[in-house]
DNA sequence: GCACACTGTATCTTTGTATGATACAGTAGT
DNA sequence: ACTACTGTATCATACAAAGATACAGTGTGC
């Protein structure tokens, strides 16, 4: 479930914030559940205990996990925004927009973009309920 | 049109490519215009020219620019891909499905998700006609 | 055809960041 | 309080981004 590219050029560190942002956002860990220790995640992914840690610690710092030492680490309930800022709805509009402009310049065109995009949020709507 | 934020953690290079991606998917700049030098774009940018070189040759590379010693560096047009690979669409589809991450985790949700990804769509459609 | 002023290219140096090593500190059970 | 587990802090090293500088191709005017 938690999987990193160790021949990958993007940094273990982001890679597996990406990875845990994902499972989090998926569900596939719920609420309250606590994440394996630093020592026992780097083990399980063949690096180094303190590159999790710094993860851990990134997604403690935008308000995913609870961290505390001598304790363990665990998942923090997924916020639900009524009103979401525009700040936040900014950052989202561009990253949307890279993502079509990769899609063109590979050349997919912007009906098949849509179909692509409908068809992963049904599988999203699908997967967490 | 092309800008940069020399501050950001995200390397000068890499913002510079997404930058002019960007601006070749929407045609704001057009197959077989030239675009500036590199030590014109980089002082325009407040940067090294050999940054802007490299970037230059980064969007060659993925087949985007023509360039050129003593010439200069062009558009090249866009490849309009009537059956896509199997390879891009799937790269694609990962690209979609960290973007839903970012706006869940933000507390979006998958509604709204759609309406503003339809949303952008629309804008391209309208901008590259 | 040569000079010159422009193009991008190649290579080295500097600087910052990712990763790893290792010592530290809080927590809980015995 | 001892012990075995948690995460934290700091330093060392390896690598990559960015800048400095010397090089090489192209076209124009004389």
């Amino acid at each position: 479930m938690i999987r990193i590219d160790l021949d990958s050029p993007e940094p273990l560190e982001d890679q597996l914030c990406k990875t845990l942002r994902s499972a989090i956002a998926l569900r596939e860990v719920e609420q309250g559940d606590m994440l394996p220790s630093v020592r026992q995640m780097a083990s399980d992914l063949g690096i180094h205990w303190n590159t999790v840690a710094r993860a851990y610690r990134r997604l403690q710092d935008s308000g995913l996990l609870s961290v505390r030492r001598g304790r363990g680490v665990f998942v923090k309930p997924i916020r639900e925004a009524a009103e979401v800022d525009a700040q936040t709805t900014a950052k989202v509009s561009e990253s949307i927009q890279e993502t079509i402009t990769n899609a063109r310049l590979s050349g997919i065109s912007l009906s098949a973009f849509r179909e692509l995009a409908l068809s992963e949020i049904k599988t999203w709507e699908a997967r967490v309920s």
